[in-house]
DNA sequence: GAAGATTGAGACGTCAATCTTG
DNA sequence: CAAGATTGACGTCTCAATCTTC
């Protein structure tokens, strides 16, 4: 993880050299690449803190949701809209949580195609002590003052907004 | 891809119930969500944009690394650093670069360890076109004015630095 | 021994197709 | 027929181990 930093910057040197070629949009290269980037580096280092307690960013924010849902137990559907990801990835996470013990599928009374998903005791501690975790490390975010933190959000919720990714227009930070 | 968007922003959602149960590090948590989303967006509208073509974000980067080098050749270390990708990967990039006919493994004369990778006169036609492509799509980067493109840049470029990307503390935008 | 590249394994994401149930 | 979940196939990235070459 930890490799030696280059003695310039690749993405900054990647846009002079659009530029220098006169290519259109430079800048949205470059964001895009940055974005690609950082995303590498946060899951790097969320991953690295998580490892210890056999974990994983994906799997952390499975439970994490299901601790923030009513009963504690949601179906797999409601899951993959939530964390945004396809059902196939909800039947991937959810399997290996429930090789670990820290998920229990159960049947749906009602309707039986559906399938609930169930924290366990030892879901429900781990995920607390996941969370010291990755909150220690401030979630792999580094260098940024709390107005730059605020800005950098507000940023990408325009870009996630414009994507359709959500339809509410009110609050925002 | 063009799924339904959801009647609120689950990322904000999410904040408030970190809000509620007075847990820490609550703005943290949502830049890292929100780039592990924005980054899930930008693959999908590139990765689109390109697969008419046969290729995808990954194989283009690695194509457009070639164009910009000084002889149209690299070795294939050179390019897992300027890409910030395992030697594996590259191995896997250019094995299927190759396979499409778009690259070509050449030995170095000066010493046999290394293989230089060159991009075919194919090669250099595709990424034209592909360049096209996706500038034409804005690289996925949707929603934000030319200011906020350059602030959003200059605050993942504060983290990439601040995680050890580079070393250079010279010029940013 | 160290550097460069490859192979085999595991994790996560996508899509297409299937199976059960409403 | 539509909705919910699963399976199989594929692409990318990572790590550990190996093989060749300096």
């Amino acid at each position: 993880v930890t490799k030696r930093a280059l003695p310039f910057d690749p993405i900054e040197a990647a846009g002079h050299h659009w530029e220098a070629r006169r290519w259109p949009a430079q800048r949205p290269m470059a964001a895009a690449t940055s974005i690609m980037r950082v995303q590498q580096l946060i899951l790097a280092a969320v991953d690295l803190a998580l490892a210890d307690i056999g974990l994983t960013f994906a799997r952390y924010e499975a439970l994490v949701l299901l601790t923030f849902s009513r009963h504690g137990a949601l179906p797999m559907g409601k899951m993959g809209e939530r964390l945004m990801i396809h059902p196939t990835s909800v039947t991937n996470v959810v399997d290996r949580l429930e090789a670990q013990g820290l998920v229990r599928r159960i049947p749906h009374g009602k309707d039986r195609r559906v399938t609930l998903v169930e924290l366990t005791r030892d879901g429900a501690t781990l995920v607390t002590t996941a969370t010291q975790l990755v909150v220690a490390i401030d979630f792999g975010i580094v260098g940024l003052s709390a107005d730059e933190l605020r800005t950098l959000i507000s940023m990408l919720r325009k870009v996630r907004f414009a994507s359709g990714d959500f339809d509410e227009s009110k609050s925002a930070t």
